[in-house]
RNA sequence: GGACGGGUGGGUGAGUGGCUAAAACCAGCAGACUGUAAAUCUGCCGCUCCUUGCGGGCUACGAAGGUUCGAAUCCUUCCCCGUCCA
């Protein structure tokens, strides 16, 4: 087993740095995981990546088991060798899509009926066969299959949702060993993730459920689903506080760069979220000094850099103003450049916020963070 | 010179008596985006006033007259543009 997390240093707050090993390299963590869906981080190139020195970034079982399919991708020689990315990949489950989805889709205790969105067709995702698509793809973390749901939710639903959680987890977990037992250990951990919405006692029931099956990693998913942060913040400590210390800890799907270092400081070790992928495309860039809305008009003549303090190709080379061009004129190489530059900001983020907890500055540094964003760019 | 067709808000272009400050799209301006159905979506988009309201006033569908309670829409003349004929 090529597979290991080691906690290199903990903080009495709570927040601490780890690597973990993947048979596809090393990681430092507290990681920033960037999005790649559909077997690409839209805009960028895996080159791009490397430069930008992600190490992990995530893929979708959902939509890569639609188009192009998990057994051709199996049959090209699995997800690394498909896509040409020698780094880490977590893949999700498809459990995000049970929520965002949800017109399309009808759940049972069986598991999810979904209707294409793509050509109508239905397919039935179940947790064995979220597994099973994983271990096809062969990607280095394999989540469960869990049911997201909308927040706020009712007691009854998210009651009813945390245990189909973790009857799917059970089943998923299940199916997995089996796998093992019958094909030799799989070159894959897998990860459990913990529901229960926006009541304390549901987080906690839930982990200790998950505890049972003895993942090697657990997820906080179901958050930043439109609570306040402050929410997402107090679940994620619940959680955290149960979980154990040795392994890694997933929250999936956050968050804005002056929330990270409140995730982190309570015990999270990787995340991921589409934010700064999609808002590069949608013409946001995140900067020391806040957001750039790069398409107002207050930049057609700004000849400075995206971010003066940034050090990404895209800031040593191009301006605001020919950004802001790029994007009035609909041109591809906007979309390019302005995800660079926001990859580069959330993995520096990360970078620095690693560095804040070996001195023991993260505090400090969150709270640097938030005033940032909250006086907004020059 | 004649015959048709046409001139609508920054652009393209609907509308052919009242429901029209005038569809739709584009451009412009602003905003949203959190395990990606997103290079997407939303709002504003003639001027102006205030007691900011499904509020008031003014201006507006080539120009000027006219018909009508009411005209971008009907009539007259004129000016442009396009196509064709001489």
């Amino acid at each position: 087993m090529n597979f290991s997390f080691e906690v290199l240093q903990n903080d009495p707050t709570g927040s601490r740095r780890g690597l973990l090993k993947t048979p596809h390299g090393a990681i430092e963590t507290p990681v920033f995981m960037p999005v790649g869906t559909a077997a690409t981080v839209k805009a960028l190139t895996q080159e791009a990546l490397e430069t930008l020195g992600a190490k992990i970034i995530l893929a979708n079982t959902y939509h890569l088991y639609l188009r192009p399919g998990h057994a051709l991708i199996r049959k090209l020689g699995g997800l690394h060798k498909f896509m040409s990315w020698n780094g880490a990949i977590l893949t999700d489950s498809g459990g995000y899509q049970v929520f965002s989805l949800a017109e399309l889709r009808k759940i049972t205790d069986e598991g999810v009926r979904f209707r294409s969105h793509l050509d109508g067709s239905e397919h039935l995702l179940t947790p064995e066969k979220a597994a099973e698509i994983q271990l096809a793809l062969g990607s280095d973390i394999a989540m469960v299959l869990d049911e997201c749901i909308e927040t706020p939710a009712p007691r009854s639903i998210a009651e009813a949702a945390l245990k189909r959680t973790t009857d799917w987890a059970r089943r998923a977990r299940r199916y997995f060993l089996q796998q093992a037992q019958q094909n030799g250990e799989p070159a894959q951990w897998q990860f459990g993730i913990v529901q229960g919405a926006t009541f304390p006692d549901l987080r906690r029931e839930s982990a200790r459920q998950l505890l049972e099956l003895d993942f090697p990693g657990y997820a906080v998913g179901g958050l930043a689903v439109g609570e306040p942060h402050e929410t997402t913040c107090e679940m994620t400590t619940e959680v955290t506080a149960l979980l154990p210390k040795e392994r890694p800890r997933y929250l999936m799907g956050v968050g804005r760069p002056e929330q990270i270092a409140d995730y982190v400081a309570r015990g999270i070790d990787m995340m991921d979220c589409v934010l700064p992928t999609r808002a590069a495309r949608h013409a946001c860039l995140y900067t020391s000094e806040g957001r750039v809305l790069i398409k107002n008009a207050r930049y057609i003549e700004d000849q400075r850099p995206i971010d003066p303090r940034c050090t990404c190709a895209v800031c040593r080379r191009y301006t605001r103003a020919y950004l802001r061009h790029l994007f009035a004129a609909g041109e591809i190489t906007a979309a390019i450049l302005a995800t660079h530059h926001n990859i580069h900001f959330y993995l520096d983020i990360m970078r620095q916020i690693r560095e804040a907890i070996s001195f023991g500055q993260l505090a400090n540094f969150a709270s640097e963070l938030r005033a940032r964003y909250v006086a907004g760019p020059a």
